[in-house]
DNA sequence: TTTAAGATATGATATTTGTCATATATTGAC
DNA sequence: GTCAATATATGACAAATATCATATCTTAAA
């Protein structure tokens, strides 16, 4: 069916002490098991790990590699709703009310991703209470950041959202080693289907904040040069 | 503190089983074990349940009423994020994962409501499953809610966002006995808070809502002439 | 009841943003 | 490497929406 590379197993018992994976909570034994039920793959830019409306078929932990989690709206346009990194997990939502995705997950690069199964998982969220308060924890985190988007998309103006865009990329996927570019690349639609606005208002803006010397475009990079002045224009009180 | 009317205790038996509450999947004996931990108050058009930042003190359960729930955006500006009806818990997130409640409640009118004690709702809703997944549940409706909202502020102008407002208010809110008003009233800068505009538009727009004969304005109340038109307006695919 | 405060209404105008057209640059397929 | 497809860029203009001013209506308080 689909084109993916099927990977070396990765270790989960590494990958969930390495960092900030809901499955830290668990045992080593615990993690290990799931090593038993799971499978790794690569994902090239532009596939997808599952689509709106389809039935979940497992519990998606990215590796390495970032998504965009994205809806069709009415129009046929694409909104972009969440964005997703390394060590997070996605799809979990669908796999915990026993529904079809709502969401569609694209991968922005190269990403490797692994498929914990359904039904392990499942049983494993509900059975041990620490994950369930993580994964609770989680939709949690995703209805806070869905609010604050509700917030900006209604009040404040394209510049700002854009800024706030930025500085959301920056916190979300870092910065490279010089310390200034952002390590993302959204696409100038990607951009705008994030922030709720036109492609050509986005380039304008983008180039407007290229002017004024607080960002620099690079090619596809996008360093970020003067991070007060950002957040000034961003219009967030900090 | 407070001036609340202190009310005569409900039934909590009577409650659950009424309606679609989370507490329905719960033994008889259990939900009697609720009676035990709760008290009962009226709250008046325009007071408080619970303020944005403050630590929960329990969980509200809406017996009657209608509550907002709403943030205050960077210029000040309210944002109202979620409504809530009978039979309705709110709260309950910042219970579940131990944080301050992120958005105030209001009462939009006089409005019956039992706070249930924080550490009896929480220990009860980690050890039910049953309980555990209903609360899951709903944090996942509130999700998908404002996911739609996001979407809808994104892509839709303000006339369709007003014409989704009132479909969305008729589901939720229902109409009086004549089948044609709308049960909930929001001021027209509460109408303006909700859909993210000014309200200026708002008036403007209901006014001409009301010209084409899709509404009827008459006074306060808002009566919804034309259903079918109304859901074009909207924009919605049906 | 009277009055003041607040809510609703409407017009005029400014601003923001989207849309369309077109040019240039970049990327990927062959 | 060449060419086509796609992405980015920019200007001109139109449309949507916010803002400000002011009038009228409604509600709550004295």
């Amino acid at each position: 069916m689909k084109n993916l590379i099927q990977l070396q197993q990765k270790n989960c018992l590494e990958c969930a002490l390495k960092g900030h994976s809901v499955f830290s909570v668990l045992s080593d034994e615990q993690i290990e098991k799931i090593n038993h039920h799971k499978s790794c793959a690569i994902y090239k830019k532009g596939q997808y790990l599952f689509t709106q409306f389809s039935r979940p078929v497992g519990l998606f932990c990215i590796y390495t590699g970032k998504i965009k989690l994205s809806t069709i709206g009415t129009d046929g346009k694409e909104q972009i709703i969440r964005l997703a990194k390394d060590g997070d997990i996605i799809g979990y939502r669908a796999l915990m009310t026993e529904e079809h995705h709502r969401l569609s997950a694209i991968a922005l690069e190269d990403s490797s991703v692994c498929l914990i199964e359904k039904d392990f998982f499942v049983k494993l969220a509900f059975q041990e209470p620490q994950l369930s308060k993580r994964v609770f924890k989680l939709i949690s985190e995703d209805l806070r950041k869905a609010e604050e988007q509700i917030v900006s998309l209604s009040q404040k103006n394209v510049r700002e959202r854009i800024a706030e865009a930025l500085l959301f990329l920056k916190a979300t996927y870092g910065l490279e080693a010089d310390g200034k570019t952002l390590s993302v690349r959204l696409s100038r639609e990607d951009f705008a289907d994030y922030i709720g606005t036109s492609t050509e208002s986005v380039i304008r803006l983008l180039s407007e904040l290229n002017s004024s010397g607080i960002i620099e475009l690079v090619g596809k990079k996008i360093l970020i040069n003067d991070i007060e002045r950002l957040v000034r224009t961003a219009n967030i009180i900090v």
